[in-house]
RNA sequence: GGGGAUGUCGCAUAGCGGCAAUUGCAACAGACUGUAAAUCUGUCCUCUUCGGAGUUCGGUGGUUCGAGUCCACCCAUCCCCA
């Protein structure tokens, strides 16, 4: 993988750059949609790359390690291939799971014990096999295990936290190191900074991240609880120190605003389930601010659901028939709510992209986040 | 004409002397941030200063401290036999 950057912002800390890697280029600031199971809930392949425009996905060890299990994705020949997707995979570690779901798992500084949240069987990932299981998977971009800690955490939990994530940290790289991917693709290893909402931890774990010299960087354990301008105080922290020439992935964030705030702070790298799980429940996030379609003043608004949006589905269908179809629970309402959300989160991506290259960002992003409003 | 059954908050249901009244659906609103979520929460007779207050169970009377529940008559609907 190489990260070569194009160009930075005037005012803002935001910056293009392009990732390479053996399936293809990534534009960034890039906005990467979720597909934990292997798939883009509800949405087609064909409509992430024509309508989405989407350049990387994500997949979840965890869930993908359960099912279909490891035997299946390497018979298949890695994830790319058994789910049809020829473009770049990043695959998140299973540590926000071990966050996730915690009523169901035993830490320790060996790795963690978990039931399975589908059957109840017992499993254990630790850094290593984690990291196995991602070079079966064959994601471009592999993610450290670490423990996200609740933002609500205090200083020590925090601490303690930060300390056995750096440890696994280290045992990760190691085991990446002297493995290699079956598939003869290259791989990438990314560490994963944590440190709760402490300047201090955030810090330490930044530099220590950074010491370790790898190809990129993540942000973890933001936008767990914690208030949104304590998130960026932390990607403030931690990007003083994450270096300049390595992309940088802020993870699971986030809202429109929180993406536009986080680019300006100097973040590549997005990933986040609200375009579509909010879609599913019938949230659209539009040109015109929050539509939850299922009210009821939608009902006779002919209108197209977003007049400036990029995707088919925005001018094809009004926000009328959408709203019937979520209120008849129709499927396909969910399918087009879906694919607008992640039309416009990508498309806001590629508009920063170019708003930075014309060096006209800083001044664009302020009016935006007033137009999408203070809830976002 | 004779016999039987049933009427409860939009619809459907529970209720068998202490009830503003069960549950489901519908409706209305809210939440959702590295996906145990096509999920979850709240409201859902009227008014409310959220403490309550006022009117309810086809209708009218009655029994009772107390009636959606028991009794009488009436009204409506459905079924069966003529």
């Amino acid at each position: 993988m190489k990260f070569e950057h194009i160009k930075n912002d005037i005012n803002t800390q935001a910056r293009t750059g392009k990732i390479s890697t053996d399936h293809g280029e990534i534009l960034t600031p890039v906005f990467m949609p979720v597909g934990t199971c292997g798939t883009v809930k509800g949405v087609f392949h064909r409509d992430l790359n024509n309508e989405v425009e989407a350049q990387i996905i994500l997949g979840n060890t965890y869930h993908l390690y359960l099912r279909p299990g490891l035997a299946t994705i390497a018979e298949a020949g890695g994830l790319h291939k058994f789910v049809s997707w020829s473009k770049p995979v990043l695959t998140d570690s299973g540590g926000y799971q071990v966050f996730s779901l915690a009523a169901n798992r035993k830490l320790s500084s060996e790795g963690c014990t978990f039931r399975s949240h589908i059957d109840g069987s017992k499993h254990f990932f630790s850094p290593e096999n984690v990291i196995d299981t991602q070079r079966i998977i064959g994601a471009d971009i592999v993610m450290a295990f670490d423990e996200c800690p609740p933002g609500t955490s205090d200083y020590k939990y925090a601490e303690k936290s930060l300390t056995l994530t750096q440890q696994w940290l280290e045992r990760c790289i190691a085991r990446f190191d002297c493995t290699e991917s079956p598939y003869k693709h290259l791989q990438s290893l990314f560490p994963i900074v944590q440190g709760c909402v402490y300047s201090e931890l955030r810090r330490r774990a930044a530099e220590h991240a950074a010491s370790l010299n790898r190809e990129g960087y993540a942000i973890g354990g933001l936008s767990v609880g914690e208030p949104a301008e304590v998130m960026y105080e932390m990607i403030e922290v931690v990007n003083e120190i994450l270096p300049r020439d390595k992309p940088r992935y802020l993870m699971g964030v986030g809202t429109p605003v929180n993406i536009l705030e986080g680019i300006a702070r100097g973040v590549d790298m997005f990933d986040c389930v609200m375009p579509t799980r909010n879609g599913r429940n019938g949230m659209l996030f539009t040109s015109q601010g929050i539509v939850n379609i299922r009210n009821a003043k939608w009902a006779n608004d002919f209108s197209a659901i977003d007049p400036e949006g990029k995707a088919f589905v925005d001018s094809t269908y009004s926000k009328a028939y959408l709203r019937h179809l979520f209120m008849a629970g129709e499927m396909l309402g969910a399918e087009i709510a879906s694919l607008h959300n992640l039309a416009f989160y990508c498309n806001l991506t590629s508009e920063a992209r170019k708003r930075i290259n014309e060096g006209s960002f800083g001044q664009w992003k302020t009016e935006m986040v007033k137009k999408l409003g203070e809830r976002l």
